[in-house]
DNA sequence: GTGGTCTAGACCACA
DNA sequence: GTGGTCTAGACCACA
């Protein structure tokens, strides 16, 4: 079952997030094609926003080919975003962890960390960057 | 000078994304006390956006006390965000670099890099995540 | 400029009825790139619907990449659904309309016509018909 | 026997779509009164649908006055809506069969020419139209 | 001024 | 009961 978390105040509109986190969540295959996604009232009762906004996620998923809302039984995934290589990911998050930790050995928070893996992938990929 | 990028489409207004770019570089030290933020009228030309978009980001800027504008000069950083160890990333960079290579080995690609980062991220700050 | 009309009664929600006459107008070449569809509020203004009701058939428009809003100016055509043929269509509209008319000196009214053009397209696309 | 189908997705209500179906049999003479429509079990099988969706559909013809369920036999079409030309329409489908050709050889498909038939019928019966 | 987001709430479509 | 449509209206984003 995802779990749904809005930061309000982040500035991005509270439906934008729960297309992404559900994005995130298929590509991550957490989400695979046959799961039921929370209904817009559960999501309503966790979050404390109106279902309206819930509705409006869901239907930008299915425009997406992502969900099929389903009537009177919910809305359920359709498609996987998970690459073949998101099966095997152990080791991969075990790197990623220990590097989490010598960041924070040097002093670096959640935010610098996520800053600067956006600046590295940035430059790995080759987009322009913040810099200079 | 930070250059700007705005994904429109992303969902998120473009203010808010000047203002998340302008933070990180901030927090990555590439913008210190005393740098002059790009002029409205050089972002302009630069994104092709509206100007009342990048004043109301620097607007917001201001009231967190990042920047300071002076009259006729220009929008001027005067506070950083760069912890300490900000100074010192190079081992870092090598190792999410090493990392990123391995992720693309494996199948993986800029998203899918991104979506497992947050998801250990998570994890290790102990936020819910997506996970059941 | 495109002139919506909905058929309240038809069962058909008003906003799928906006989204089909846009996309026929698109099709017949009465709306070509660079466009502007009327705004949410001259639509309301000339139908007595709830300006979300345009957005939302807009926002259904956005998403098959037909059109794209500019916030400030309007919501614009991006992309024509006419086929080459459909620049010279005058001997087929005439043809019609001659079939038209011997229609009605049949005692046939528009529906039957509607249904027998139906019937006949699916017989001649070898989709089932509603027939046997 | 009525063939039903459903276009999901055309974002036409599942039983407005029986109800216009059955009305265009009725106007071709393909239904005609003592005919019994299919049962909600029939269809069901038929479509994958729900069978109340099927007895909507048929409370709404028995509404308008053209159908009337009997207890225990089924739903039986008491109303033609063949108008006296209906019988003898070979000459009209065969000259629309030319059209529909002609219009294939310039290069139109279905959508386009029921978007060409909508135009001239709006402009022969004199409704605006999508056009200026 | 134009479009976008969100809410609250009524009512409908479908299972 | 679940999702879909529509309304009325507040407020925001962008030009």
């Amino acid at each position: 079952m995802v779990l749904y978390r809005i930061d309000r105040g982040s500035g991005v509109p509270a439906y934008v997030q729960l297309v992404m986190q559900t994005k995130r969540a298929l590509r991550l295959g957490y989400l695979v094609p046959g799961d039921r996604l929370p209904t817009a009232k559960e999501v309503v009762n966790e979050l404390a926003i109106n279902p309206n906004t819930v509705l409006k996620a869901y239907r930008e998923l299915e425009s997406e080919g992502l969900v099929e809302p389903r009537a009177g039984l919910g809305t359920f995934v359709t498609k996987s975003l998970a690459k073949p290589g998101m099966a095997e990911t152990e080791t991969l998050r075990i790197q990623l962890d220990g590097w989490i930790r010598e960041g924070q050995d040097a002093g670096l928070g959640r935010e610098d960390l996520e800053a600067l893996v956006s600046d590295v992938l940035d430059i790995y990929f080759d987009k322009a960057g913040d810099s200079e």
